[in-house]
DNA sequence: AAAAAAC
């Protein structure tokens, strides 16, 4: 189906032709329709199926609508000679937030409106003046808004339309008592619309409480994987996991590459090993400043870009194009997680592969994959890592040629011998060796830390 | 227990 059958305006269908959009996806056949009647909505749909054009479009068409009758939020506008916020969208990150803003720029081109997007990190004087000047839509991460909003800068009584991006994350723990305190601050006569490709039980039930007979658009399954990532797991030893990785990345003919860690100082030092093994790499968490997060991801996006390795920060929303893999260096802890990292790979039709490596302390996370997917992940024996005896490696069931290079190992970079991986074929089942070296270094490593502590009244 | 998110 085209946008064209969408109803929408023209002004809107011309911003998607010039950004050469044609062909709406099924959540936005399905979302556009219900969300530009007014009502409530949870959109589920898997990654990289294009949610944020099917918020995105249908907003900004509400919003250039000509009201007849003024509302109170037009009456507003007229009175005060400036524009109001009038629609809200929240993100759990920095950089998904600017995406977002990113879209509303190309598909609102034509529109008139005006977004602004605010988050930390980043001085705040700028961001205040685009909010002064009057802004139709607002996109923010929570931290800065209630702070903007403590400051008497943003005003959000004129909000019509709420969405939650990621909206799982925005109702779990972390984030709710902000969302509690900012949705305080907007109107409960409103319209109200939350996407994710993941929705557990307990959250949507939570989710209720800020919907009013919403529309439920459901896709596919909820957290569903897309068909065309192929996904591996193999079994690794947690100090063999290191050389491992380096030996995958030497050995795949790959393009870009992310790896996730579950740890920001883990993901510190699997860039750390990668470089010393003469591989390209990067590292993406919270503790890194802002700018240096904006250039990382500057550089991902480059035509040669490094290795990413990031922490759970970069798992959701982010549309990087033509990531080859990802891999889970960790599992993560919560299933859902798992279904937004390797949605990194695999958008809007294009193909991927995640690579889960999973130790004997991890078996419990792989099964609450399995569980929440439906599915099992085919187990791959890497050849590289096994004794010359073992058989070849397995080629995954979706019939995906195995693209590793026959005999890389031997003609590829060698790290020292006392890195090598000690692999042999029985290191597929449960080590019982736990390296107490590594959690030394990592309270050490953290003493010589003095970052100030995590701000107050927060503690759980 | 960790990550994200304000100064």
């Amino acid at each position: 189906m085209k946008f064209e059958s969408l109803s929408l305006c023209e002004p809107l269908l011309r911003g998607l032709q010039q950004a050469g959009y044609d062909e709406a996806t099924p959540i936005q056949q399905k979302a556009i329709p219900q969300v530009l009647q007014g009502r409530d909505l949870v959109g589920c749909a898997q990654t990289g199926t294009g949610k944020t054009a099917a918020f995105a479009l249908p907003t900004l068409q509400l919003l250039m609508a000509p009201v007849a009758e003024p509302t109170g939020a037009s009456r507003r506008r007229q009175r005060s000679g400036r524009r109001a916020i009038r629609s809200l969208i929240l993100s759990p990150t920095r950089e998904l937030a600017g995406q977002i803003a990113e879209s509303l720029a190309t598909y609102g081109r034509f529109t008139g409106l005006r977004h602004a997007v605010i988050y930390g990190g980043v001085r705040q004087g700028p961001q205040v003046r685009v909010l002064d000047a009057g802004i139709d839509i607002l996109v923010a991460t929570p931290g800065r808004l209630l702070d903007l909003i403590g400051q008497g800068f943003v005003d959000l009584a004129a909000v019509e339309i709420l969405i939650l991006d990621e909206a799982d994350q925005m109702l779990d723990m972390g984030f709710i008592h902000d969302l509690r305190k900012i949705v305080a601050h907007v109107p409960s006569r409103r319209q109200t619309l939350m996407f994710s490709a993941t929705m557990p039980p307990a959250i949507r039930k939570l989710a209720g409480q800020w919907l009013s007979r919403p529309f439920e658009v459901q896709v596919t399954p909820i957290a569903s994987t897309p068909e065309r990532v192929s996904q591996t797991v193999h079994f690794v030893q947690r100090q063999d996991k290191a050389a491992t990785l380096t030996r995958f990345l030497n050995e795949t003919r790959r393009s870009k590459t992310l790896v996730f860690s579950r740890t920001k100082r883990g993901a510190d030092k699997i860039a750390r090993c990668l470089q010393r093994d003469g591989i390209r790499a990067v590292a993406i968490h919270g503790d890194k400043s802002q700018a240096k997060r904006d250039a990382v991801i500057r550089e991902f996006g480059s035509k040669r870009p490094p290795v990413l390795v990031a922490t759970d920060l970069a798992a959701r929303g982010l549309d990087f194009t033509d990531v080859s893999h990802v891999i889970n260096y960790d599992l993560p802890d919560t299933p859902e997680v798992y279904v937004h990292r390797i949605g990194r790979t695999a958008r809007a039709g294009a193909s991927g592969q995640a690579v889960s490596f999973c130790d004997s302390d991890e078996r419990r996370q792989l099964r609450m994959i399995e569980k929440l997917t439906g599915q099992a992940v085919p187990v791959e024996k890497l050849p590289a890592l096994a004794d010359n005896l073992r058989s070849p490696a397995v080629t995954s069931e979706t019939g995906l040629k195995d693209t590793r290079k026959k005999g890389a190992a031997e003609g590829g970079r060698q790290r020292p011998a006392k890195h090598r991986a000690r692999h042999n074929s029985q290191s597929s089942r449960a080590g019982s060796s736990n390296s107490s070296t590594g959690s030394r270094r990592r309270r050490a490593a953290k003493a010589s830390r003095s970052r100030p502590k995590e701000r107050s009244g927060v503690a759980d």
